[in-house]
RNA sequence: CGGGGCGUGGCGCAGUCCGGUAGCGCACCUGCUUUGGGAGCAGGGGGUCGCCGGUUCGAAUCCGGCCGCCCCGACCA
């Protein structure tokens, strides 16, 4: 009956697969709410994990933690037209408290601008105090009309940065430095490789002046905003009158920035490195880096295995997260089966034999199947394994990024052309538009593809494109289109 | 909110057309034998069949109403 164990295959349903892996490698279960979700140890470990780095990069360029309150009164949203505009009609209100109707209306937050900059305006007197670098750990709500547990639900689980500076090309600055730090996380810890660029007016966040991005391919093709770093220009500083005063004694309004990854990277890590076999996570950002399977027959082997599974325990501790399987009610290939699934990137096994030779085997989760396992010597194991985790979190991201390449095209002109991949494969296109936010509309209407993004120079074609996908006119940008989650 | 599908032990489903003791697989508990790629046998526990009402001697099944969930669209990190 290993037929009803397995996943729906990537190819057969992505979406079924997607679901079915979140709940099959324990990372969340639903909750009686719609559109809510819970997170599970084992999901949240992951979580975790990439808290503890983004902090870490965080904190190195500066800013600080603090945290500031889940409810705005609605006046506060209010006070940005665009604001207000672009997230009312997602909001929660809480209009009933303590028994009584409130005399205003709660607003769970959205995002925090509206709940920040009041406050912090009064901690700012002179350009002394700026600039102002700041960064919370918070859930928020936005209601969501389908979610998808992490890729979009109801509440949700991110940091957000608000900064606050004297000068607008500071501001500019700290939005791309974010930005920068927002891609190395994802390159270098999530195996993730995105293309970052400014969006198009019709994309950016509500408020903002210029919004930058990351954008990753995942494997069924489509594109992943995996994060965005505003420059707010003095929009929020005038609506909630942030001011300061210049050496010269004058007095301004300061420039924002605010940016923002949340449990949605999880999504992207799951539909980055995910299989048939289920999970499969990148060393760095995985709970269990390696899981020792011991295996044994009589009470004396399951000793004598166990006291050595322990010993390689505590040979790579500090180094390596090691987990070990002594689940007694479970054969040594049901646990395979379970760590395979789970994404653990490593697994030991450990037996009778092994004990009498002083050997392990080791077994990637993303090598081949054919000599799959290695017999490594007790020493060797210990030496090797670390570096064995680096050479793993290399091969998942050049994979990655041989796969994004792969479904990436240059030079396309021809708009049927286009339709028909957007139709068929998808992934991601560059291709030449105008700048005319109609184009935008009309092939949003036909083929259901954006732009993700107006991308970096790095990312751009050799060849600039000269001709507007859509209409034909002369292309004023390189553009990134993709139908996106 | 429009279109489609589905509500039956924790999970996946059969049973509904044609009313008659609620069943199967997985999971769970106990025991014995097992354990190097999803263990076997034996025993066991768990469901007011989404909710309300109607028809009937009798409803998971028929009729009426309501509720919820999932998928596809419009909104979005």
């Amino acid at each position: 009956m290993t037929k009803d164990r397995r996943l729906t295959s990537q190819s057969e349903d992505f979406a079924a697969w997607y679901t079915e892996v979140v709940q099959a490698a324990g990372l969340v279960d639903y909750s009686p709410v719609r559109g809510c979700m819970v997170i599970k140890p084992y999901g949240y470990a992951i979580w975790e994990l990439m808290q503890s780095a983004l902090d870490g990069l965080f904190k190195a360029t500066g800013h600080q933690n603090a945290y500031f309150p889940l409810f705005l009164p609605q006046s506060a949203l209010d006070r940005e037209a665009e604001h207000v505009e672009g997230f009312a009609p997602q909001t929660a209100v809480v209009t009933h408290a303590g028994g009584e109707e409130l005399e205003e209306p709660l607003v769970v937050r959205p995002t925090s601008e509206a709940v920040i900059w009041p406050v912090v305006a009064n901690w700012i007197q002179s350009y002394r105090d700026l600039p102002v670098l700041l960064n919370q750990w918070a859930n928020v709500v936005r209601w969501e009309l389908r979610t998808r547990p992490f890729l979009r639900t109801t509440e949700f689980l991110w940091q957000e940065g608000h900064t606050a500076h004297a000068i607008a090309e500071e501001a500019r600055e700290e939005a791309r430095r974010m930005l920068a730090v927002y891609r190395e996380f994802m390159e270098e810890w999530m195996a993730m490789p995105v293309v970052t660029g400014e969006k198009t007016p019709s994309e950016r966040f509500a408020g903002a002046e210029r919004t930058f991005a990351c954008e990753a391919l995942m494997k069924d093709n489509k594109a992943l905003q995996a994060g965005t770093s505003h420059d707010l220009g003095q929009n929020f500083a005038r609506a909630f009158e942030v001011q300061y005063q210049t050496e010269e004694g004058r007095h301004e309004f300061v420039w924002n920035t605010s940016w923002g990854v949340s449990t949605r990277l999880i999504g992207g890590l799951i539909m980055t490195h995910g299989d048939d076999q289920g999970l499969s996570l990148p060393p760095r950002l995985a709970p269990y880096q390696l899981v020792i399977v011991p295996i044994w027959k009589s009470d004396e082997q399951r000793q004598s295995v166990l006291e050595k599974a322990e010993l390689l325990r505590a040979g790579l501790a500090g180094g390596v997260r090691v987990h070990i399987d002594d689940r007694e009610n479970m054969t040594p290939g049901a646990k395979y089966f379970d760590w395979e699934r789970r994404g653990v990137p490593l697994r030991m096994e450990v037996g009778p034999r092994d004990v009498e030779k002083s050997q392990v085997v080791l077994v990637s989760r993303t090598a081949s199947a054919e000599d799959r396992k290695r017999f490594v010597g007790d020493a060797e194991a210990l030496a090797t394994i670390p570096e064995m985790l680096i050479d793993l979190q290399a091969g998942v991201r050049r994979e990655a990024e041989r796969r994004r390449a792969e479904n990436s095209v240059r030079g396309l002109a021809d708009y049927g052309e286009f339709k028909a991949r957007m139709e068929g494969s998808g992934g991601f296109v560059y291709a030449g538009w105008c700048g005319d936010e109609r184009c935008e509309q009309k092939v949003k209407q036909d083929t259901k593809a954006t732009i993700r993004v107006l991308p970096d120079p790095e990312f751009r074609s050799e060849e600039p494109p000269e001709r507007c996908l859509c209409c034909g006119e002369s292309a004023d940008h390189e553009a990134l289109w993709a139908k996106a989650y």
